[in-house]
Order: structure tokens, then C-alpha cells, then sequence
DNA sequence: AAAGCTGGCAACCGCTGGACG
DNA sequence: TCGTCCAGCGGTTGCCAGCTT
């Protein structure tokens, strides 16, 4: 494995003078060091392994390099929705412990997860003009983000059930356990609902005859969260909210770069997953996808929903 | 086609806490 | 108890590819 064809991220030179030591990009003969070093004398003592390797390079920088590329179990690639999804829920649970939140994602680093919450989750929050960190922002990506991730794991669950017989997605139990948590959410004629009501006794989300999805809710997970705004709205307010939430491919940025509005906004919301039933190619349409999941449209007005109650 | 801008991400930096003499 | 060393963690940097103007 070669070193990041793109990257070249400290100053080129790559000396560092005063030490003899090698700075910037690994090259494919300091990775083969390396990885041919650790199969024969295990993870550990970095320090000496950067002197004994004939590595110019600081123990720091070797497990740095060996933890977050070369370990032959570190994933590559996109993110899962489940992997996000319970980024996203480790996070609201202990915040910025990246190294905690990796233990649970097998094969990603922490330093993969830190950036994915910076580059993907904060960009949400700063076209919001919100603090990341906040309550109102935290309510957002549990009434918003984490429902739209769970129903992309249902869709492309159903869809390769439909596809293969035999090769369904079984989400990991704590992917289960998490989706029963979250607060019941069904896509109808009103648009997205988010409840904290718990009548529902049901653990894996489901699609009702109308087509909604519902995502049964665990009121002890959530227990920390202030109350749902949507707990005290009228069917006028949840009419004006979130129509069409579900029809992504429908988002503009505007010059800001905020997702802000619809091209064509959906004609008819009775069949509203008919909407989210678009193939991979489609559903990105041009937005990354993983952002994609995040409608902004929706996020804004849930924001001045929240401004409003405040 | 070129310049400017932005996002993604690998790698570095500084700090903290545990182990050990 | 104190000092030193080291591993690990979270924050930050800065390059590059791709996109926009």
C-alpha cells in the first residue's frame, strides 16, 4: 500500500534537520517498513520501533500511520448509514471521545470518525448557523437525520431482500437497538412527524399500511433530550412542516450554499416513501449523499420552529 | 482554459494521564 | 512523592482534487 496518493499535508520538504527525522507522506517503502516491523515484533513500543525500523520518523507519526492506514482490518471508503447513524448516537452520548465512539465501529479509525463529524455533521451546523454542540442542534439530528439514516437502511434492506432473497441486511443488534430508541417518526399527509409518544411497544421500525414509517421510541434512551417541539403543535403547524421532507432530489443550494428549497415540490404526500424509493444514482442527483441524508430545507424549518417555541 | 474556491482527509501538534524508577 | 518517559487522545493544519466562476 502506497502512502495517500492526494495527500502531501506538512511542508514538502519532509526534513526535518535538526533531528534527521522524515515529516509529510509516507512513501510505499516507509509503509512496507513498517507493516513488515509490526508482523514481526507485534503494536507496541513505538518509540523503539521508530529507532529499530531505520524508520526517520517519530514513534508518534508511526502508530499514527499504522493505526489509521496500514492496520490490515482499517475499513476504507464511505461510511455506512448504520456507521453514521451510530456516530451520530455515540456522539450525543459522550460527545468528542472519537477513540471511544471507534471502539464500536470496527475497522474505522478515530481519526476517520473525527473528520467525518467535522467535515459532514459541523457543515450542517454552520450552514444553520447553530453551535454543533448545542440542544437545539442535537434535537435536529435526532428528529431529522437519524429517522432519514434508518429509513435508508429499511429502503436498501427491503430493496436487497427484494433483489436477492437470501441476501437481506440485517442490521447489527445495537443498530436495532438504537432504531428502537429513536422517536417515532411517520412520513403522511402532514408531512415528517416526530413524537415522544411511546405507545408503541414494537423494538424494529416499520412501514404502516399507509406508508409511513415509524420508528418505535424508547423514552430511557432519550431521557436527556428536552421535550419534542412537535409534542405541542397543532396539524396546521406539522402541515407547514417538512412538506415533501422526504424528496431529497429535490433540494437546491442556493449562493450560500444552504440546501433551501424545492425544484418541484411533491404533488401528492399520501404515498410519501414513494418518493425515497428513487435508485443510489438518482437519489444523489449531484449531493453527496451522505449529505443528501440531511435535508436542509427540513433542518431550516425545524430551526425556525425551534426559534419560534423559544 | 485558467483562476479561485471549497471540501476531504492524512498527518502533525500539544496535552494528559498512567507506568515506573 | 517526584520526575521522566511513553502511549493515546483530541484539536489543528495544510495539501490536493474537484468544483465553480
Amino acid at each position: 500500500m502506497s502512502s495517500s496518493s492526494k495527500k502531501s499535508p506538512r511542508s514538502s520538504t519532509d526534513e526535518d534537520n535538526s533531528h534527521g527525522l522524515r515529516r509529510g507522506p509516507w512513501t510505499l517503502e516507509e509503509d512496507t517498513i513498517l507493516t513488515k516491523y509490526i508482523s514481526c515484533h507485534g503494536e507496541r513500543h513505538w518509540n523503539l520501533l521508530a529507532k529499530r525500523s531505520g524508520l526517520r520518523r517519530t514513534g508518534k507519526s508511526c502508530r499514527l500511520r499504522w493505526l489509521n492506514y496500514l492496520k490490515p482490518d482499517v475499513k476504507r471508503g464511505n461510511l455506512t448509514p448504520q456507521e453514521q447513524l451510530l456516530i451520530l448516537e455515540l456522539h450525543s452520548k459522550w460527545g468528542n471521545r472519537w477513540s471511544k465512539i471507534a471502539q464500536h465501529l470496527p475497522g474505522r479509525a478515530d481519526n476517520e470518525i473525527k473528520n467525518y463529524w467535522r467535515t459532514r455533521v459541523q457543515k450542517q451546523a454552520r450552514h444553520l448557523k447553530i453551535d454543533s454542540n448545542s440542544a437545539a442542534f442535537q434535537e435536529m439530528i435526532r428528529c431529522i437525520w437519524m429517522p432519514r439514516l434508518l429509513q435508508k437502511m429499511q429502503l436498501s434492506s427491503s430493496s436487497s431482500s427484494i433483489l436477492s432473497q437470501n441476501s437481506a441486511i440485517n442490521p447489527p443488534p445495537i443498530i436495532e437497538q438504537l432504531s428502537s430508541s429513536l422517536p417515532e417518526v411517520s412520513l403522511n399527509g402532514h408531512g415528517l412527524r416526530c413524537s415522544d409518544t411511546s405507545s408503541e411497544q414494537s423494538t424494529s421500525p416499520s412501514i404502516t399500511s399507509s406508508g409511513s414509517m415509524n420508528f418505535p421510541h424508547n423514552p430511557q434512551m432519550f431521557s436527556e433530550y428536552p421535550s419534542n417541539p412537535f409534542l405541542d403543535m397543532g396539524n396546521n403547524d406539522l402541515d407547514a412542516f417538512l412538506k415533501g421532507c422526504d424528496n431529497v432530489d429535490n433540494c437546491l443550494s442556493n449562493d450560500t450554499g444552504n440546501i433551501m428549497a424545492y425544484m418541484e415540490p411533491p404533488e401528492e404526500f399520501e404515498e410519501p416513501i414513494r418518493g425515497c424509493q428513487v435508485d443510489e444514482n438518482n437519489w444523489t442527483n449531484g449531493i453527496n449523499l451522505a449529505d443528501s441524508l440531511w435535508n436542509m430545507d427540513e433542518a431550516w424549518k425545524f430551526r425556525q420552529l425551534q426559534e419560534r417555541d423559544a
